[in-house]
RNA sequence: GAAUCGCUAGCUCAGUCGGUAGAGCACCGGACUUUUAAUCCGGGUGUCGGGGGUUCAAGUCCCCCGCGAUUCACCA
């Protein structure tokens, strides 16, 4: 079979087709092949060419500066005997300037005839200054990399097609600078995570994602199936169940940051897969975990330079120390309901009819749930600044420690920003007997048709009668972080391939 | 799940009352040794998201479907 026919594609465009043809007479004509290069000496990035140069003179040049470097052609401007091009690679932008004297007239003819935009690239040349100011590489040898035969979307309005750019991120990466430096963030504020918590001497671990029994959160799992031990699967949901189990096994302080799996809707805070960090740490309570999200928040921002952040036109100044309020107290405050006054089920039920809420009543709920009811729907949205959510009933609280004084009640804190929850902590229940009740609540719910109420995990009941210390652990949605430190208005702008329905 | 909006060239978009599918950039050919959204001359490259219907005639009107965005609902 010749090359021209596996090259030609009826689907391919106009450019496309040029572009392939183009491949084939650069093999044939000038015997290069632009796939087969595998490294390039890159000495010295465009960042810190324009770092080191930053002070040369308009007109100036500085020939003894030999600078090796690479990056893939966003634009290109030929003009006869000399051409401009800009010059991307990951960390910033140059202009190259091409003189056919400099490089010599087969090489010059080579970038005429070759050389497109979307092409890499390697450069070696050395550092001057445009009339107009423009710090450029006048380049003195090039080598053409790799070829690019698919266009680069717009130079100037750029990719903006939601749709195009979360299908083709790659694109909206090439595209949008702005995008690649979201997701550089990103990757600061794991690693910020990360130090914090080796600042407190806790480990990094690994647990399973596939499992035979998703708990440890109230969610709907992904089921698949293990094909030799023939059992039917779940991606987790929760990171939590493993690591207690660690803590019982006597690892310490431990944390793990890792992919969750949640099967449910799709939109601007949810994605089906997600990243949690989950900490754990052996005679710690929930205030230690308030402190901790205050300081791995904290550091979080600091580590992409920001003390004040801004989200769907709301602002943080995160110079402030975080406030603390409990349900009852929010509830209160901001549904003028005193629950504390409220020791009747149906007391409770009859309150919320009155603030409206009777639609999304079943008839059976107790005080506790009607109080959470109030919460989310008249306090949550309210949380903008970082505030501590204390004081959640026991019944919306299956794994975490009652409050001795208060026993309807836990030590457990939900951290609020923007009006979302971006943290959960508790004091870890660590009563197996208590724990066990839990759990049969919940499997009663599930029967009674709540299909996100947890599952028994018999062994994790097991670990918990070996012995749990006294525990605090902590869960932090890490995209949601991310999205309030960089001020995305979607999850999808923070997740690198958001998933997406097939579009055929 | 519901509502609203969107889907037209590689990208960003226009397309009137239903009457021969357009612009800018990109791309192709030519000129040009300091341009930078380069400029100048020439060239339009298309399954108008898919299917059906109405009509002499559909990008446009109607119906169904797909994908996406947003809001709401659901959900942590």
């Amino acid at each position: 079979m010749t090359q021209e026919i596996l090259l030609n594609s009826p689907e391919d465009n106009e450019i496309v087709k040029q572009r392939k043809d183009k491949l084939l007479r650069l093999k044939t004509e000038e015997n290069y092949d632009p796939f087969v290069n595998e490294t390039w000496p890159r000495e010295i990035t465009l960042a810190e060419i324009r770092n080191q140069f930053d002070n040369l003179q308009p007109e100036q040049e500085d020939q003894n500066a030999v600078l090796k470097t690479a990056g893939r052609i966003m634009t290109i401007r030929r003009q006869g005997k000399a051409a401009f091009a800009d010059l991307a690679d990951e960390t910033s932008r140059i202009q190259l300037y091409f003189q056919l004297n400099a490089v010599g007239e087969k090489n010059y003819d080579f970038l005429k005839k070759w050389v497109d935009t979307g092409d890499w690239i390697g450069i070696v040349g050395h550092p001057c200054r445009t009339r107009r100011g423009e710090l450029t590489i006048f380049v003195n040898e090039f080598k053409l990399l790799t070829k690019a035969i698919r266009p680069l979307p717009e130079k100037w309005h750029g990719l903006t097609d939601t749709e195009t750019r979360y299908r083709q991120r790659y694109l909206d990466l090439i595209a949008n600078p702005d995008v690649r430096e979201i997701f550089k963030q990103r990757s600061q504020i794991i690693s910020s995570f990360r130090n914090t918590l080796a600042q407190h001497n806790t480990l990094e671990v690994e647990t399973p994602v596939l499992s035979t029994i998703a708990s440890g959160a109230n969610a709907r799992p992904f089921k698949t199936f293990h094909n030799a031990l023939n059992i039917e699967m779940y991606l987790r949901i929760a990171l939590e169940l493993h690591l207690k189990r660690l803590v019982v096994g006597m690892m310490g302080r431990v944390y793990e940051l890792g992919r969750n799996f949640r099967n449910e809707g799709i939109d601007t805070m949810h994605n089906p897969e997600f990243t949690m960090m989950e900490v754990y740490w052996p005679y710690a309570d929930y205030n230690d975990m308030m402190t901790l999200a205050e300081e791995l928040i904290k550091n979080a921002a600091q580590s992409i330079g920001k003390n004040i952040i801004e989200w769907n036109d709301m602002q943080i100044d995160l110079n402030q120390p975080f406030e603390k309020i409990s349900m009852l107290e929010a509830v209160k405050k901001y549904a003028g309901v005193d629950f504390t006054q409220v020791n009747d089920d149906e007391q409770a039920r009859n309150i919320a009819r009155e603030h409206n809420l009777g639609a999304e009543l079943k008839g059976n709920e107790s005080r506790f749930a009607v109080l959470n009811m109030f919460f989310e729907n008249f306090c949550e949205e309210k949380l903008i600044k970082p505030t501590f959510l204390t004081g959640h009933p026991v019944e919306i609280s299956p794994l975490s420690k009652r409050d001795p004084d208060n026993p309807d009640y836990t030590h457990r804190f939900e951290l609020f920003m923007f009006g979302k929850e971006v943290a959960n902590a508790f004091s870890e229940l660590n009563d197996p007997i208590d724990q066990r009740a839990r759990f049969e609540d919940q499997m009663r719910k599930k029967e009674a048709g709540d299909e996100e109420a947890q599952s028994l995990d018999e062994d994790f009941i097991n670990a918990i009668e070996a012995g749990l210390p006294p525990t605090g652990g902590m869960g932090i949605g890490i995209d949601r972080v991310v999205m309030f430190l960089t001020g995305a208005r979607s999850i999808r702008d923070v997740i690198l391939f958001p998933t997406m329905k097939p579009k055929i």
